[in-house]
DNA sequence: GAATGTTTAGCAATCG
DNA sequence: CGATTGCTAAACATTC
């Protein structure tokens, strides 16, 4: 294993790794944006074969496979319902990593039947559950996913509740047998997550009920087939609150909408040792533990990849700028940079979605990625830091790529709406999104000579 | 009255 | 063991 302790390797390494997912024939017509979801626009759930992506093929397209349920391959990825995700629980007979058939049409499943603790046990065989015909077995994807594959399916900017409520049951005969109670927790779901966004009918507009789509600010959420949940350190929100108005985004950061929740006896304890909220846990959990290794690297504890520079390396992608200054100002976790915090009681937090785009700062022009506005009472080390990294502007280049939308992309829904309001920013989560992919597509880590 | 939307409350599973 | 998370149930309001 290389060591790679100078920026100039590791520029050299993230300049080899821009060009190798940058350029080529096949690859840069859709690598151009990360933040456009415009080759979803002819993505089909039904039809995804994760198996067959290209591996070239952008590493943004298969992000965005990753991030919005569908996993490479079966086996061991993080790709298996959350152990969280008690819907997954209503599904006894298999646990276990659901992967989209791309040989049908209907939603059918493979399952490898898995000990619960999400290891799947040797030579188990596959079991195929098809969830349009079977009604027997509850779906292993909780509301916030059902809803947001029918919002997806359905290719239109809003959906009505109805056609939620129509999917579901087209594609899930377990809906169609069951009580009508769900409905209820969908609508409950919709009603409370932030992640989905009402949208008003137009008064002359006949109908009933409003038209409801994902907030585009969330629209980043899904991973592994299922909403990605993410634990906040209470941290976040004392700390967001003084930032939120600058970025334009409501007061409080949780995107549970608050307003509506009962205040609840701080009874919490303080900071959760250890969390990082900004990465999802146990949706990372699986080929990469990126948690633990962001953990490691703001902690400065870098030792993690046997002495590879992954700070300064991330650096060089644009991807932790302040991080690496985080750590070397010893604050190191995210919960610690977040300052003192604040505790949500059950329902304000219902889901624990971070707000990630309260994390938010500019890189370059329009997109951000850096991590200005967490601290900028730090921002004479920030100023020191720009000193330390005289090739920033490779940060800009790289972010006048990822925002170019080609030309004929198709808008989606949440890109409509998002005319009044700010441009959608490369949020710090999705650039680690994109570190994600860097991390993927460099595995084995020997593969780091590749790109040398 | 039915459909839709909001809010509260409680339970259970999971996690650290 | 406490906190978090997702689900369920229910009451109530609003709209068509």
């Amino acid at each position: 294993m290389p060591v790679l302790t100078s920026p100039e390797i590791a520029s050299k390494f993230a300049g080899k790794w821009m060009d190798q997912t940058m350029s080529g024939p096949e690859c840069a017509p859709q690598d151009d944006s990360l933040t456009s979801l415009h080759w979803l626009q002819n993505f089909s759930i039904l039809s995804a074969d994760p198996e067959r992506t290209n591996t070239c093929g952008s590493i943004q397209q298969q992000q965005y496979l990753k991030r919005f349920g569908f996993p490479k391959g079966g086996s061991d990825s993080p790709s298996s319902p959350p152990a969280g995700d008690t819907a997954a629980t209503g599904m006894p007979l298999y646990l276990g990593s659901p992967v989209m058939s791309g040989s049908d049409s209907s939603m059918t499943h493979r399952f490898t039947s898995c000990a619960r603790n999400g290891f799947p046990p040797q030579d188990s065989p596959q079991v195929e559950v098809d969830y349009k015909t079977n009604h027997k077995v509850k779906p292993p994807y909780s509301y916030a996913s059902l809803i947001c594959m029918a919002m997806q399916a359905s290719k239109q900017p809003k959906v009505t509740l109805s056609t939620i409520y129509n999917w579901i049951t087209d594609n899930f005969c377990y809906y169609r047998h069951a009580e009508p109670s769900w409905q209820n927790s969908i609508r409950h779901n919709l009603s409370l997550n932030k992640c989905f966004k009402k949208v008003p009918r137009q008064k002359d507009e006949p109908g009933k009920g409003g038209f409801w789509q994902i907030d585009p600010q969330y629209a980043d959420m899904f991973v592994n087939g299922i909403f990605k949940r993410r634990r906040m350190s209470a941290n976040h929100y004392s700390n967001s609150a003084n930032r939120q108005n600058k970025l334009g985004y409501p007061q409080n950061g949780c995107p549970y909408q608050t307003s509506k929740r009962k205040q609840l006896p701080n009874k919490n304890k303080a900071t959760r040792a250890g969390e990082s909220p900004l990465l999802a846990t146990q949706a990372l959990r699986g080929d990469f533990d990126l948690t633990s290794m962001f953990d490691d690297v703001l902690s400065g504890n870098c030792s993690t990849f046997e002495d590879l520079d992954i700070n300064t390396a991330l650096s060089s992608l644009g991807c932790d700028l302040e991080v690496s200054v985080q750590s070397r100002q010893g604050l190191g976790r995210w919960d610690q940079m977040m300052g003192q915090g604040q505790h949500l009681n059950h329902h304000q937090s219902y889901t624990g979605y971070v707000d990630v785009p309260t994390m938010e700062c500019v890189m370059g022009n329009n997109n951000m990625v850096d991590l200005h506005h967490l601290h900028q009472q730090q921002i004479e080390q920030d100023h020191l830091l720009q000193n330390q990294h005289p090739h920033l502007q490779q940060y800009d280049e790289a972010a006048a790529l990822f925002s170019e939308r080609p030309e004929g992309a198709v808008l989606q829904p949440w890109e409509e709406i998002k005319e009044e309001e700010q441009p959608i920013p490369l949020t710090l989560d999705q650039s680690f999104g994109l570190c994600e992919g860097f991390f993927t597509e460099m595995q084995p880590w020997q593969n780091v000579e590749v790109y040398l």
